[in-house]
DNA sequence: AAATGTGAAGCAATTCACAGCA
DNA sequence: TGCTGTGAATTGCTTCACATTT
């Protein structure tokens, strides 16, 4: 299933991501074949990439069809590795770490949140959406039991340093983070950031355009 | 102020965004001169990039010093245009809705979420956070008072379009959507996707990968 | 001496355009 | 005919390397 292809970029991953979505839209449509100018239109990207894209994990199409969709979906699940469920920690039981816990989005998509930490310990010993909340510093001892691999940093910047080492102490082996500081882990774990005052940032720029 | 530079990339913007943290970081040491191999320490991107993107506005530095902290700080300020508050209004008054209206890191950043918007019969005319929730389609009406210029999604798939509908027609400019469903909207307007499950997607693919 | 700003080179990503297959 | 898969062309982005400036 892991593909051992010299280099995907995370692009590329990105928009096998977008294709997913894509044919879930077709999906409802009730069509059955898809073409790669059908995922342009839903994603916005050019079909020639999106041929490019597919056609690098392998041959899914059928010259002068199109691709079948279930056949195609399964094919991106596989790689992306989605075709199991994924047990995530999250540490920061605070506001936006509550409403991810509680996000259908995310549990649908197969991304089960199965153990929270925090500090507070107004917060330790509760539970948030029927998910547990421990002490940070247990972690790793935790993670015995729930086995997660992924983690998701909802902590102030100030700790995120601090709860990243946890995690990888714990065994997780990919970390969103959340926290508007870059996180230093070991080579082998991947981490992605998101800062959510950054997205403003870039969009405040184009209120300075034209008028 | 509103560089009428032939393009932008997005990539730059963000990565000015990133430039920004990197400054803050370095003023807490207490240095007031920043070299781009300073900056390259703290962003992860390569001096010469560094270099090249704010070569691009101007010419901020100089040659064999470096740049000066709050002159650059200002520079990018401007260019971002992030020397004024932003009014955001904010429609999904749910639990990533209500987190974000809380959260400190935006307001610290001058974004305000002066407005909530949302259909639930339990939520409109209630405060989360001080902020007053109102039906959808007040938007236009309300907005006239509010004058905020931004807005963000947090509605369900489902919705998001007729939302964003509402927010170009309240006169919006830009839009940062967390629904996991791209928006139509016209040609004047930006919009910002950030879906947090695609996030996740991306990172599982990591964890197919050696072992 | 040290670091900027920038042509030119090098590399990566995307599109073009079409041969080949259903 | 219609659409895939893919070399070749193109476009765009990043790095190199150095003349220039303080």
């Amino acid at each position: 299933m892991a593909k051992k292809e010299n280099k995907v970029t995370e692009q590329v991953l990105l928009r096998l991501s977008s294709y997913l979505s894509a044919l879930d839209q077709v999906q409802q449509e009730g069509k059955h074949v898809v073409s790669s100018m059908d995922m342009s239109k839903f994603t916005g990207y050019s079909a020639a990439l999106i041929r490019r894209d597919l056609s690098y994990f392998g041959e899914f199409g059928v010259p002068g069809k199109g691709y079948y969709l279930a056949s195609l979906k399964s094919q991106i699940c596989g790689i992306l590795n989605l075709n199991s469920q994924h047990r995530v920690l999250l540490a920061g039981a605070g506001n936006l770490g509550s409403a991810l816990t509680g996000y259908e989005g995310l549990r649908k998509k197969g991304f089960h949140i199965v153990g929270l930490f925090d500090n507070d310990p107004l917060k330790v010993g509760r539970q948030i959406w029927n998910t547990e909340v421990y002490p940070i510093n247990e972690m790793e001892e935790q993670n015995k039991e729930l086995k997660a691999e992924m983690g998701i940093i909802t902590v102030p910047a100030a700790a995120s340093q601090e709860v990243a080492d946890r995690m990888v102490d714990a065994g997780l082996r990919c970390i969103l983070n959340f926290a508007p500081t870059a996180v230093q882990v070991p080579e082998h774990i991947k981490v992605r950031n998101v800062d959510l005052a950054k997205q403003l940032e870039f969009l405040a720029y184009f209120l300075s355009l034209k008028e």
